[in-house]
DNA sequence: GTCTATAACCTGATAGAC
DNA sequence: GTCTATCAGGTTATAGAC
């Protein structure tokens, strides 16, 4: 009967917390959010906080690694599954990437002034050239092998995919302000980039940069 | 005989607090930026600063809006100029705004965190869709009629060009810790795109997305 | 204009009752 | 487990001497 209608009624205390925690610091910050606005957000008493969690800097540091762990789990899924084609998993990522942030845009802006501030603390699972080990890059290799064009490094096609798919949430009170589009023309566009991304990785990969 | 080699050294006490103010303020944020951090960074007793800017909201704000105009003075003048062509004004926006990054890389997470904290405070010159107004707009229109290609909404290709720019030098210190590539490496890369970008926004607005 | 000393305030954390 | 009340520490801002 009781739907997952009214969002934090129904949890846990701790999980009251937590919820209330990643939303305040990824949208203002960990130093512009206090603890009182955290407890007031869950709907607790500040004592709690420190009960459950000892202090804000613990809190923040375990809602930080469960954020990083199921932000990045999705771009290892997708780039080490076998099963699936280059083009599909470029399809993959911007439809897995779009949906997440659509839903949750101040992610990217915190998760990266956080590995800004915080050099080397990236889980193990993550870190140090992992991704160039993932089956995505040999794939990525094999195909511009393929195709016979000038090489360019691996990584600047990754950097394109990930620039397109998650730059435009990023900048989109920028984007907006500027060009004076609303909030629903800005959804419409995002959700052709859907197609178009994948489509624009393929003409920049067939593409000769050697003029 | 005096270069501007020792940096803050000859400058009057104001801009040496302007100067720390933004260096720390677009490092570590507004909240977690101190006064104190300021006062030491540029060299002075802590109570000029509250002499000066009487506060360090007042502070912030000047800096904040110095900042603004900066930073998007560049876009304005490069696309409003009747002079230059499509290509041209794309080569000259990649290469305008890759040297400021490579030299202030705190700059975007900076500023477009502040956008989406405090939407609806852009400069008038930037706000309301100046952009759609500028003679880059027209040539971009122009260029995908001439091409009798299936039309993307012109925003498409801007955010593509700002992503490409741009995007990289947000998550540089993911992109390094998660492919293993050194800072002389990125270095190379980034300045690859120079000419990358332009020949891949070519191809992208020459392709057929209809297929 | 610049400094020292201090006021006024805010925030994280805890003690102790229930 | 949860609450109220409060402490301890740190931060902004100012008063006042030089």
């Amino acid at each position: 009967m009781a739907k997952a209608k009214e969002k934090a009624l129904d949890l846990s205390t701790e999980e009251k917390i937590k919820k209330a925690a990643l939303k305040l610091f990824t949208r203002k910050g960990y130093a512009a959010t206090r603890t009182r606005d955290i407890s007031e957000e869950a709907g607790i008493n500040l004592a709690l906080l420190n009960y459950y969690f000892r202090s804000k800097e613990k809190l923040f540091q375990l809602v930080m690694a469960e954020l990083l762990e199921q932000f990045f789990s999705g771009i290892v899924e997708i780039f080490n599954d076998k099963s699936t084609s280059l083009d599909e998993k470029m399809e993959m990522f911007v439809a897995r990437y779009t949906s997440l942030l659509k839903e949750q845009p101040d992610l990217p802006l915190f998760i990266f002034h956080h590995l800004r501030t915080n050099p080397g603390k990236l889980a193990s699972r993550l870190g140090m050239g992992r991704l160039f080990k993932s089956y995505f890059f040999t794939q990525l290799e094999s195909a511009m092998e393929r195709r016979r064009i000038r090489r360019v490094h691996p990584m600047q096609l990754v950097m394109n995919l990930l620039s397109m798919t998650v730059f435009p949430f990023i900048a989109a009170p920028l984007l907006k302000e500027i060009t004076g589009v609303d909030g629903k023309v800005f959804d419409k566009l995002v959700d052709e980039r859907l197609t178009l991304i994948p489509q624009w990785m393929k003409v920049i990969m067939a593409s000769s940069p050697g003029r």
